[in-house]
DNA sequence: CGAACTGTTGAATAAGGTCAAACCAGGTGG
DNA sequence: CCACCTGGTTTGACCTTATTCAACAGTTCG
């Protein structure tokens, strides 16, 4: 067990609202996809961009919900925590992805930026009094939802039946799909988290994962170059570890 | 690792329309809580009951989605299942719960009867339209979904950082919370779920379930009665051990 | 260059898994 | 009515995987 990572809630924050949608990195496949021009408008009408800096925080967790929002560059880390500091990584978000529920009133999870994030932000009250009046709004955010689900479900699955190997060839697997699915070119998979991270999103120890990575290495399934660039060189290799073949 | 559990996919249903929602047992905690009168009334009007026996299959993974529905009696496993049978519970439902995703055309785990259960039916394509003209309906999904995504972040936390008996005390506590929620009567907890799926629910053997629930007896912190009914006797104790107090 | 981090590797340890036997309650049938 | 079977559960002995503890290597930064 690990003690608490004492991180001291540092707000670094600067705010702009959004001048132009349509120029927008993440316009084909975050919330806002689903909506028509007008729609689109009355959605930049409420929202505010948000820088983050590394390492700070987003929201705690128990706390009023104050926002939602729409990752547009950078990346997030959401996790819950024990009262002795044992971590566990929920979710890391990448452009695209949506922080936040907008339905509840209070947060569940820390959300923390691991690098430089932009975020285009919703606030709280306003949100669900557009959420009420776009049905198209609400219809994308349930999609989204039911997304996460399936993918936590999925996680539920890694974390209570697979091994450390099968955990990292999933979590590479993941990382892989999900840069497809944001439209990042074929190449090594970047890392913007560290061990420690990957550790406490696939509920392993540092050193575990590190062995892992080696395991991987040695076998020729991956390559990896800095600690935070990974090469798959055996897809279907990797595949069948992630899925557990018999 | 186990192997599988070759369940035969057998369905023994039986269809009738609900009579009158008014009388349902589930009226006040179900999807259909947020709904009007009149919304209501459109709501039966697609609605079938069905009833399946224990063991029995809803659906299956993977498969194209035709139906979602709220339990009114009984209990419903949802797992998934890895290659070589390793199978991981993400959600045991009761009456009130909702099964199935209303906006996925395909299923992602597995649902089976663990009792005898009455399933408040609505077919696949007659649902999404409904969805779309009745928002209440939606926000109504959209909260469920929020909630079910919360738990299962919640388990998460559970499935990669408590020990066992933490995971046990943490698994009590809920359906104890969840039997209140229903309106359940103060008393014993019943268990509907033998070991063997309360240990794929907490990622454990039936084994290591089985010692949890002897030392939890032990410490004095529940009593157990017929191995499938459970008192709690320290309840703040038992939500310490939970919590995972340090 | 040395301090402070982060990551890797090795050796010892512990938590939980595996295997096997005993237990126990609820049915069945003589 | 009671012996017997059967399935689920409990308990014990041993083993494996991942954790813990510790040393070391590679980077970054003052």
């Amino acid at each position: 067990m690990k003690l608490v990572v004492g991180n001291a809630c540092t707000r670094h924050e600067m705010e702009a609202v959004p001048q132009d949608c349509s120029q927008c990195a993440v316009r084909e496949i975050a919330v806002c996809t689903a909506l028509s021009r007008p729609e689109l408008e009355r959605l930049r009408g409420i929202a505010v961009t948000k820088i983050y800096e590394p390492g700070s925080t987003l929201f705690a967790a128990e706390e009023a919900t104050t926002m939602v929002g729409a990752v547009v560059q950078g990346t997030i880390k959401c996790f819950k925590l024990l009262a002795d500091g044992r971590q566990q990584v929920v979710g890391f978000l990448f452009p695209g992805d949506f922080v936040g529920s907008p339905t509840q009133e209070t947060t569940h999870c820390f959300a923390e930026a691991l690098t430089k994030v932009e975020l285009c932000v919703f606030p709280f009250p306003a949100i669900q009094r557009l959420i009420r009046e776009m049905p198209s709004l609400e219809r994308r955010l349930l999609q989204l939802a039911n997304e996460d689900l399936d993918l936590a479900q999925e996680w539920m699955l890694l974390l209570g039946r697979k091994t450390a190997q099968e955990r990292l060839a999933t979590f590479l697997l993941l990382l892989a799909q999900k840069a497809r699915a944001r439209g990042v070119a074929e190449g090594p998979i970047d890392l913007p988290m560290n061990r420690s991270e990957i550790a406490d999103y696939l509920g392993l120890t540092i050193e575990t994962v590190s062995r892992q990575f080696s395991k991987l290495k040695a076998s020729g399934h991956i390559r990896v170059a800095h600690n935070n660039e990974v090469t798959i060189r055996n897809l279907d290799g990797l595949t069948e570890i992630a899925e557990g073949a018999a």
